[in-house]
DNA sequence: GTGTATATACCGACTGGTTGGTATGTCGTC
DNA sequence: GACGACATACCAACCAGTCGGTATATACAC
């Protein structure tokens, strides 16, 4: 087993204790301490706080993207029912461990983030809607077969990012992470709905 | 006209300091500041910072609240319509002004707190919670008409929440408020499903 | 109506611990 | 022996919170 360097280790470290804590409230020194570092490794690497955050933001994509493209999901032909069979992963991925640890590091950094740091603000950004991106072809797909000419993809892509964010609030703000849960069915039946046939036009 | 005291001059300038940059990384000198008051009519009126966002949070509920309440939506004799045009004007208020100014204080302060500040998360929690339960009667009322006897009119008054909060963090992440009201547009086509006769049973 | 007591609201200089960042040194390796 | 990858010691700025003090209002006694 190869060891991972040091910047990896404080990459990692961010990832978990940022999303704990919040990005304003961890300090170089927590990092350094999570990812059994010296500060002197730190500020070799990155050459401040700020661009940590933003490689921190590129590392989470790097880490979760082979997450979902690894997904059995894929496999089915039916675009609709891959799409729904994402966020019956998602919900997957939020019952079955504490609740810091299915949250969204870019959907919590950029709340504290957006007005102040705008690179840190871009990074987070690109890697919420660059995972949106993925989920375009599969709901366009399920949108033609649908009939559903009037709605975009994007959107609707958009919508499922914003959903899973705002089930990230709720269940924080609610301590109870079935809330997130509860979320999901929500969105798979608004999909479904949206999948089926459109006869009206 | 009088002049309001220290503390409702700080609780103002707190909703509009936080939102924006956040509450760790808004410090006590920047609120004193906002507010045109100094550090030690800060803590005459508040113990500490954390106790000052913990009377933030109800200052939060009780400034909006009463913007719900005296809204016109209220005198619309259908209870279906009646939500649906609570979600309007949900997007009606984040379509007309910029980014930190819609965004809700409750959400933003959450994130960064819930796991390491027990009190201001519950402040939040009660917030965000208190606010979905004044929208469970009308959408019970809807439910019912609509003969859908399976779903639970809290839950859904929950998901119109996380659907909101969601909608700020993609709004933030993208830089671009007009997401915030696609996916308010999303969300009404939702309910308008779900409030539509049920006839499949 | 004057003096005394007490409470509340507020002021602003100060402090001690923390924090992001730096300067310099060490060690292995190519 | 030069260079990358760290470690250690240190610093200046900052920040939550303190503390002694002032201004004003109310209450009661005489």
């Amino acid at each position: 087993m190869i060891q991972p360097d040091a910047r990896t280790k404080l990459l990692d470290a961010a990832i978990d204790v940022i999303r704990a804590q919040g990005y304003c409230a961890t300090t170089v020194d927590d990092l350094c301490r999570a990812a059994g570092v010296t500060k002197g490794a730190f500020f070799h690497h990155f050459t401040s706080k700020d661009a940590m955050a933003v490689a921190a933001a590129q590392h989470w994509t790097d880490v979760t993207a082979p997450l979902f493209e690894a997904a059995p999901y894929h496999a089915d032909p039916d675009p609709a029912r891959r799409v729904l069979a994402y966020v019956a992963f998602r919900k997957a991925m939020l019952t079955d461990r504490p609740l810091p640890e299915f949250t969204c590091l870019a959907g919590t950094m950029v709340q504290e983030t957006y007005d102040t740091h705008p690179e840190i603000r871009e990074a987070c950004g690109a890697s919420i809607l660059g995972h949106a991106r993925t989920l375009i072809p599969d709901i366009q797909a399920a949108l033609d077969a649908a009939g559903r000419t009037t709605l975009s993809a994007r959107s609707l892509a958009i919508f499922t990012q914003s959903t899973l964010q705002g089930a990230f609030v709720l269940a924080k703000a609610g301590g109870d992470p079935t809330i997130a849960a509860d979320c999901c069915d929500h969105l798979t039946r608004y999909l479904e709905q949206l999948f089926i046939k459109d006869t009206a036009q």
